[in-house]
RNA sequence: GGAGAGGUGUCCGAGUCGGCCGAAGGAGCUCGCCUGCUAAGCGAGUAUACGGGCUUAAACCUGUAUCGAGAGUUCAAAUCUCUCCCUCUCCGCCA
């Protein structure tokens, strides 16, 4: 959610900076809205204010005996007029805060202008896409020859976009879950979280995935729960309307979690293997930063997404994602994309981003300075470190060598009982 | 699922027959003094949000709201009523 205050002194700026993200604000409508609500507001609070005084009155006249029939009656009358009032404030409040949900974060002025994916720039590539004397193949032939990647029986048992792993696969898949958490919680100091798998609608408001993005998850029926799409969404949540102490930030948890998510929208995309799942396994990276220092945390972390990577030997690029290609809750992202030699190109495997206090003020996250002074909005980030089935596939793919074995890479082989070779 | 207890400010904790409760007291924290040693003493201050006034802005002044959430009764509710949520205890059930 945007400033408020930011919004009512320079909407037209703001409407600019989100023009760059192809987003557009009907400033004249938040405009009357606002000015409506104070209009009302107003009124409202001095006939409050009036029913106040006067019933301080009337204790006096009570306690010593004289007759406050006359002040009890008119109070009758304002009162009928401070309901109308309320009610007509409650609607427009509402209408106003359902408008400012909607509205996305502004980019942050690093990044660069444009429409979509496509004008993404590279910050930076790491490690030579390996050369093969065969036509590699992609990993879902690998998965199933070797007899790991079940997507018959997934889909047997849910449906498409499900799979079954089984033997090296379940046990890779447990690999880098650990790899992965192991070198967060050992090197690069997050603490590692467990929670909850569904959540209410507030969490999921706090940070941005409702009330517009509805349709992208799964919801329980009959509850009002909703399964994570990413562990982002409780980790953020997690001191929602707590005030942290200055000295406590930078806040930072991992945790790996499955992820859910109904991928509405996307049919006829990435039909075939793990790489979009409706439920997938992910280790997330959440900080709670200083507002002041919230975008050296960002390179931080897009450094501790990079390092397992290349811990895996894996080659990958780092792009950072224009102002037309960002999320919703994102006022800087940068997108980890991993070299994938059965597609023959790179493909998503993190996204690290600073929301800035945009989820901060959903969540209601804020700190206060030493020394006393008002509490803060603080600054949330979240990245991918990383997603673990595309970890898996990306794992598969570099891997393989002709005869349709598969290398596992160093790193990860004491998390396989010293396994080289898959096959 | 059954029975009971409870949810108050950063924390602990008082709120009697509804009014003088934004809320006693304590801790913590901030500032000042004192002391001269890692402690103590003294004094003052210390909620948030949203409006209005003033202002370049802040400070400041002022109003409203907030004592788990929502609704109700009343001129007036932390205090009464209802619904819901959460926590705890006992029983049942269960991994």
């Amino acid at each position: 959610m945007l400033d408020l205050k930011l919004l009512q002194r320079e909407p037209a700026s703001v409407a600019k900076a989100l023009a760059l993200r192809g987003s557009s604000i009907d400033v004249a409508e938040f405009t009357a809205l606002d000015e409506r609500r104070r209009a009302l507001l107003v009124e409202s609070e001095s006939l409050k204010g009036e029913r106040n005084a006067v019933s301080a009155e009337v204790a006096v006249l009570k306690r010593s005996g004289g007759d406050a029939s006359s002040r009890i009656e008119r109070m009758g009358t304002v009162n009928a007029r401070i309901k109308v009032l309320d009610q007509e404030l409650e609607l427009v409040q509402a209408e106003q805060n359902a408008w400012m949900l909607a509205v996305p974060n502004m980019p942050h002025a690093s990044v660069p202008e444009g429409k979509d994916e496509n004008d993404n720039p590279v910050l930076h590539a790491w490690g030579e896409p390996p050369a093969f004397s065969f036509t590699p193949r992609e990993h879902w032939e690998l998965g199933e020859a070797l007899n790991g990647l079940d997507f018959d029986r997934g889909a047997k048992l849910a449906g498409s976009r499900f799979v079954v792993m089984r033997h090296w696969a379940a046990r890779l898949e447990r690999a880098l879950v650990n790899f992965f958490l192991d070198i967060h919680t050992r090197e690069h100091g997050y603490t590692e979280m467990l929670t909850p798998l569904m959540v209410n609608r507030e969490t999921m408001t706090g940070t941005g995935q409702l009330p517009k993005f509805a349709d992208d998850l799964f919801k329980l029926d009959g509850w009002d729960y909703f399964l994570i799409p990413t562990a982002e969404v409780p980790l953020t949540n997690l001191h929602s309307g707590e005030i942290l102490e200055e000295s406590m930030l930078p806040l930072a948890y991992t945790a790996q979690t499955p992820c859910f998510r109904s991928e509405a929208g996307s049919y006829g995309k990435d039909t075939k293997g793990l790489i979009r799942m409706h439920q997938f396994t992910k280790v997330e990276m959440v900080r709670f930063a200083h507002p002041d220092r919230s975008y050296e945390d960002l390179e931080l972390m897009r450094v501790h997404a990079e390092t397992l990577l290349q811990r895996l030997e894996l080659p990958y690029r780092v792009i950072t994602l224009c102002t037309g290609d960002m999320g919703f809750a994102s006022a800087k992202t940068y997108d980890l994309e991993v070299w994938l030699p059965g597609q023959n190109k790179y493909r998503e495997i993190s996204s690290c981003s600073n929301c800035e206090d945009f989820q901060a003020r959903r969540a209601n996250l804020r700190f206060r300075r030493a020394g006393g002074g008002k509490p803060e909005y603080l600054h949330t980030l979240n990245g991918s470190g990383l997603a673990v089935g595309r970890a898996l596939v990306a794992v598969l793919e570099n891997g393989q060598r002709a005869d349709g074995t598969v290398v596992i890479p160093k790193a990860l082989r004491p998390y396989m009982d010293g396994l080289e070779v898959i096959g």
